[in-house]
DNA sequence: CTCAGTGCAAAGGATTTGCATGCCG
DNA sequence: CGGCATGCAAATCCTTTGCACTGAG
């Protein structure tokens, strides 16, 4: 399965004129195997010895590339994902305390929902709708009270 | 209209211990009558005069005091909006060209197909979401390319 | 008189960039 | 060899903060 997806991403890359060199397949790697967008520092940490401006660098290539995605939240940094062409359509649980962001994966009756709005926009607005974001925001299991009956 | 914002929004503020001042006023009648998110240059443009500083700190204050909502987009600034007590509840047209950002009202059957998805987060992560936010990301009207016919 | 709001200018911090070096083709 | 990726460090720019001034109670 990473091996489909480094392939993807290769072509993505060479699509656009750049190659898969060590550094962006690290940055790959550590993000498809998280469970949601990371932030700069959390890419460094899972990657000891990469430079900082190397990361940024890459991930603008990368998003360039249409590889990654970056998503701003109300947090002091930016987060990256991979596309959603390589890990599927899905909407993100952002907690309120901690600043966590996992992904939710999409549900048919939603996406059709969002669809009928992006009809409306275009017929109300002339918005081309493309994409789309969906964000619930709240609070995470990690964070929220202990759970009824959870004495340990 | 706006004599009823302004006073919800005092409200707001004395409920936060603050005052509303003139500087404030500005800044929300600005905002609220915008067709959607404003960013700190463009308040700035609308009321001249105002210092810079003062316009993000009580940009602060109004934040806090639930009177507006601070939204992050790709774009170099924040983007700032009435809460949607005072607006209503509504999603986001996101240009993706021009950066523009523009309301679209909510519909029924899309807030029921949210909510459903909210349950479901519930149920398989545990999460307790209070909030949520969509953007649909597209072309603007004002952007897109001649509409056919279009002549004139 | 005291406290909060304001303006100006300087500081802070995430992100970007310049430049020299090293590696792949 | 030529061009691009990398590291390091300095610069950039949105945003925040320090400080002195002013007006309201």
């Amino acid at each position: 399965m990473a091996a489909t997806v480094h392939a993807v991403v290769a072509e993505k890359l060479h699509a656009h004129a750049q190659r898969l060199t060590p550094t962006r397949r690290d940055i790959v790697d550590v993000l498809s195997t998280a469970t949601g967008p990371l932030t700069i520092p959390e890419i460094l940490a899972h990657r000891t010895g990469l430079a900082q401006s190397s990361v940024y660098r890459n991930l603008a290539v990368l998003e360039e590339a249409g590889v990654v995605h970056r998503m701003m939240t109300h947090d002091e940094f930016a987060r990256y994902e991979l596309a959603e062409d390589l890990t599927g359509h899905h909407h993100h649980l952002v907690c309120m305390r901690c600043g966590r962001v996992d992904d939710l994966p999409a549900s048919a009756a939603l996406e059709q929902s969002v669809a009928a709005a992006a009809e409306e926009a275009a017929r109300v607005a002339g918005f081309r709708a493309q994409h789309h974001r969906l964000d619930l925001l709240g609070i995470c299991a990690r964070c929220a009270p202990a759970p009824p009956g959870g004495s340990r």
